[in-house]
RNA sequence: GCGGGGGUAGCCGAGUCGGCCAAAGGCGCGGGACUUAAGAUCCCGUACUUAGUGUUCCGUGGGUUCGAAUCCCUCCCUCCGCACCA
């Protein structure tokens, strides 16, 4: 059953291939459309969540190719990084778990061996993408122009693209701090943990490094809070810990070892000197910067050598350890004695309070303390603590009197302008550090670096930034939350790190070849290089032809074209041809991304093709998609990612085979808007499959009692419905509105058709035209099950090649449309009341509205024509009629009714509920009607002589509600 | 903290420039048809109430209005981003 599905699939898709439908050439004739995915990182195998977005782009691409236009998708990969690198490690040392993921996911075994360098691994899975996933899910993509953020001829783009950002000037250096292996040069530091072994939630934090004097050496703290100095009243040392002094920049500083080693990263000419025992320091008297008093040194064991410097100032109004720290100090004896300090000079230490702040006494960090229950030094509860007064203080607070010239201002804003004073002063330093030990992937140790060349895009600019911004407000962003917010974020940008040194796989910095450039700055400007992989994949230019003048020449329209051919060896006329192309295709329509890229991916290729081509090149359309995710997780509430043991992590190929791709393309499509996430659940899934099926059997069904009859009303109905339906498919389509488009095709089509078959319908001519909306309806999202059935149904050539049915408003028929919702609503009225009243009904009575009443409906419909239905003017209308003045009371009744029914209404809406002959519809209904209820329907109606009317009922009778009686 | 998104019936999810909204659609569930039976499929129903009606209702509490899921304010809860990671 299984490979049912792949075998059907596989035909489709050779014959799609073989017409050539997924390849895009330039036909001057047609309108273009380019849309891509921002192409996937090569990070191993992908699983069946990518595929939601890489669908929706072939969707959207069939939808624009059945309206007309010629249709460009390009698809790539990104490889840019050390994924590739530390995978093939991996393999090649044979590391069991990564051996067990290879197999698990259906690499063959002899294949494994082979995957130990790099480009090995990145050919493979380029393979993987190409044929396992897109290839396998039907896309009509353009292979000929794959590219890969490593091929040859990819490089030489992007060092043109560099050359030109280094023309706008927007080429910077200027010093960074990043993290660091020693040895492997820059990592990543982030929870996806792809460079280092252990520490991707550790976040880089920049401390000041206080220095207190003593003597002609300095103890160097280093505290997050620089704004507290004034409530310094004596300085922290670990007694067990031997510190070093080190020679920084002619100055003799005491920090640990550990600090040292950090510092020597990021300072020139760290040299440790000597040692220091901590429990030496201790009794010394230091000067503290900023308040210039003298303040003695005591031992405390929280101070932790590997955090920060291991020496902390001692804030106690305010630092939660500190306070802690200081009462034990005072309460214990003799720990005073073991290091000879003095009662008088305990006693002489009281903490000073600096801040104000709501909801807290003099001393925050004594009021958490007590809040929090904690009594003694080393309590787990004081990281919780010492995190909230951090952040209360932060935001809340204002620094007091005793903070001199800083006195009254806002925390945030005093800390910057203290710390600002201090480095001035020659009294601070800046220091970084990371959050938690971070680990690289060959087992060092990862600090932070000082680079002092660090090259950086100036995203930050103004008048590129305004320029993007304003164009952006003319591009089609979607959802339109992040057409909002785009704007923000391309503010927020700043300058960007675009190269970096050490073992990566990437492109080599023009300007400088010991940097590679990483792995965001070369993947935005990329769309326009699928007008150029073309030809250098088939070999027609090969990569060092690709100068900067070609490129100059080709995408910019610089230099004379016999000039470059003569430069480059390429024909003028192939020079021209591919000028031409990118001409025709550029700009790019639609970038389809995942949601991780609006804060990143987005901005940079919106500032790029902005900083780089000329206006009438720039994007026209980005669209966001959000995530399949795991079940949610019962204990956090969040969804995990998508697991093995929940199915979701089968591979791709496995979850194809299991449902067909066609149940998972409209499973992506309809389960929930794309700017959602959405759980992944296989029962969902298998009820697509089901529906998908059902749509089949049920054709083949109709096919068996279609006869050649000539169309009757409910015919007509049937076409105007899916002409109605047509329309809204284009108009949704035309806003990407996929999931308005599936929620057509595959639920209100099909419920149309089995309405239809139920009212008798069976005219082989009108479900023919039925069916060619419906199958080119669901071509885009299941095209292989359109096709299916498009050959089945004996419709010319392929539904993927074919066009749209136009909307015409000449096949809407308002009046079947109103005569069938008329029987269903008499259906659904008669059931309701037999079910309320519990009588088994022998027979029911329908009363049709007698015509003065009908009058009275096509006076309102009139004047909506005109503009102005209210209850006055109806009313005044009718009485203007001799015969229905001479019903007095019960029109003005009825107009009062009908007008506040319809005020909201159209002409149109309200027309056929006037027009309609109700007793001829009902009447040739009533045997329907009556075997849906399992009783016998009879019409009357209310004007005829002699009524039976036994209770009452046909005066209830109004037009588009006839009364119902129940016998 | 800053910035952004949300809280709708058993569940998922439409709807949000105020009114035909008791609130689309799907799933689930209940009933019926079909069937030897199960499954699948097809109909009908699925807040409470009721001869086709009425009542309550769209996180909480207020407000504006003839009228609010939709507008304003309070509060609670929740998710996402805050960077060199694509």
């Amino acid at each position: 059953m299984a490979s049912a599905y792949g075998e059907m699939e596989r035909k489709w898709q050779k014959r799609w291939s073989d017409r050539g439908l997924n390849l895009s050439d330039r036909d001057e004739s047609k309108p273009k459309f380019m849309l891509i995915f921002a192409y996937p990182g090569v990070t191993g195998y992908l699983h069946v969540g990518h595929m939601r977005g890489f669908s929706y782009v072939d969707a959207i691409g069939r939808y624009k190719r059945m309206t007309g236009y010629n249709v460009m998708f390009p698809v790539g990969t990104h490889a840019t990084g050390n994924g590739s690198i530390s995978l093939a490690e991996k393999i090649r040392r044979r590391d069991p778990g990564t051996i067990d993921y290879l197999l698990r996911n259906g690499c063959p075994e002899e294949k494994v061996a082979d995957l130990t360098e790099p480009m090995d691994v990145v050919r493979f899975f380029n393979d993987v993408y190409v044929n396992e996933y897109w290839k396998r899910f039907g896309f009509l993509a353009d292979w000929r122009r794959f590219t890969c953020t490593l091929f040859p001829d990819y490089a030489r783009f992007i060092q043109w693209q560099f050359r030109k950002l280094h023309d706008r000037g927007l080429l910077i250096q200027k010093p960074y701090f990043a993290p660091a292996c020693p040895s492997c040069g820059p990592v990543a530091v982030d929870a996806s943990e792809t460079d280092i072994s252990k520490g991707g939630s550790a976040e880089t934090q920049e401390y000041t490094l206080l220095k207190f004097r003593h003597g002609d050496e300095f103890l160097v703290a280093a505290t997050l809070r620089p704004e507290t100095v004034y409530g310094q009243v004596c300085f922290w040392v670990n007694p067990d810990v031997e510190y070093v002094r080190v020679r920084v920049g002619g100055e003799t500083w005491v920090v640990s070892p550990q600090a040292a080693e950090k510092l020597s990263h990021q300072k020139e000419g760290v040299e440790t000197v000597g040692t220091v025992p901590g429990r030496e320091l201790i009794g010394w008297m230091c000067t503290a910067p900023m308040i210039h008093r003298d303040i003695p040194v005591f031992p405390a064991r929280f101070c932790d050598p590997d955090v920060g410097t291991g020496l902390v100032t001692s804030v106690p109004s305010d630092a939660p350890d500190d306070w802690i720290s200081l009462e034990a100090l005072k309460s214990d004896t003799a720990m005073a004695e073991e290091y000879g300090l003095s009662r008088e000079l305990i006693d002489s230490v009281v903490p000073i309070p600096i801040i104000d702040m709501e909801g807290y006494g003099r001393f925050p960090a004594k009021d958490i303390i007590d809040r929090m229950g904690i009594t003694a030094p080393g309590d787990p509860k004081l990281v919780e603590a010492k995190k909230q007064v951090y952040k209360d203080g932060y935001h809340m607070g204002r620094m007091n009197a005793v903070c001199g010239e800083y006195a009254g201002l806002k925390v945030d804003i005093a800390k910057d302008r203290m710390k600002q004073a201090m480095l001035d002063a020659g009294e601070a330093d800046v220091f970084y550090d990371l959050t938690e030990e971070v680990v690289c992937r060959c087992g060092k140790r990862v600090f932070i670096r000082r680079i002092d060349d660090q090259w950086f895009i100036n995203y930050a600019d103004k008048d590129l930034t305004e320029r993007t911004a304003e164009h952006c407000r003319t591009m089609g962003i979607m959802p339109s939350e992040y057409y909002n917010n785009v704007q923000g974020v391309l503010s927020w940008f700043r300058e960007r790190a675009c190269v970096r040194l050490g073992n990566w796989l990437g492109t080599e910095f023009p300007f400088d070849g010991k940097w590679i450039i990483e792995a965001i700055s070369d993947s935005t400007l990329y769309p326009i290089y699928y007008c150029i992989s073309l030809y250098a994949n088939d070999g027609r230019i090969r990569p060092e032809q690709m100068t900067e003048s070609f490129f100059d020449h080709v995408i910019l329209g610089k230099g004379d074209r016999s000039a470059v051919s003569e430069e480059t060896g390429i024909p003028e006329d192939l020079l021209g041809r591919i000028a031409d192309d990118i001409r025709y295709w550029y700009p790019l329509d639609l970038n389809l991304g995942g949601k991780e890229h609006m804060t990143v991916h987005f901005p940079a290729f919106l500032k790029n093709h902005v900083a780089i081509l000329p206006q009438e090149m720039w994007p026209r359309g980005i669209m966001v998609n959000w995530y399949v995710t795991g079940k949610k997780n019962k204990a956090t509430g969040k969804g995990d990612k998508i697991s093995k043991s929940k199915g979701g992590a089968q591979p791709i190929p496995g979850a194809a085979d299991t449902y067909g791709v066609d149940a998972l393309r409209l499973y992506y499509a309809h389960v929930a808007s794309p700017f959602a996430d959405v759980e992944w659940d296989e029962d969902n899934v298998l009820s697509y499959r089901q529906r998908l099926d059902r749509i089949q059997a049920f054709v083949g069904e109709l096919d068996a009692f279609a006869e050649d009859t000539e169309p009757t009303g409910i015919d007509r109905w049937l076409v105007s419905r899916f002409n109605g339906h047509i329309k809204t498919i284009r108009e949704a389509m035309d806003r990407f509105d996929l999931r308005m488009m599936a929620s057509t095709a595959y639920f209100e089509m099909f419920n149309d058709l089995k309405w239809y078959t139920r009212r008798g319908g069976r005219c082989r001519s009108a479900l023919r035209e039925a069916y060619r909306r419906w199958f080119m309806a669901m071509m885009p999202v299941t095209p292989h099950t359109a096709e299916e059935l498009w050959e089945t149904e004996g419709f010319e050539g392929l539904a993927s090649e074919s066009l749209l049915a136009e909307y015409d408003p000449e096949l809407d028929c308002p009046e079947a449309e109103y005569g069938e919702d008329l029987i269903r609503y008499v259906m659904s009225d008669a059931a309701q009341i037999v079910k309320v009243t519990g009588i088994a009904p022998k027979r029911i009575i329908l009363y049709t509205a007698p015509a003065w009443k009908r009058k009275v409906v096509s006076n309102a419909a009139d004047l909506l024509g005109q503009g102005k239905l209210d209850i006055p003017g109806l009313t005044k209308a009718c009485m203007a009629d001799p015969e229905l003045r001479s019903r007095g009371k019960a029109v003005s009744d009825l107009c009062r009714k009908v007008a506040g029914d319809h005020m909201r209404s159209t002409e149109e809406n309200v027309r056929p509920i006037a027009e309609t002959d109700e007793f001829a519809l009902l009447s040739s209904a009533a045997g329907f009607i009556g075997d849906d209820l399992s009783t016998k329907v009879e019409v009357l109606d209310s004007d005829s002589e002699g009524l039976y009317d036994p209770a009452g009922k046909s005066k209830a009778a109004v037009p588009g509600r006839p009364a119902i009686l129940i016998e």
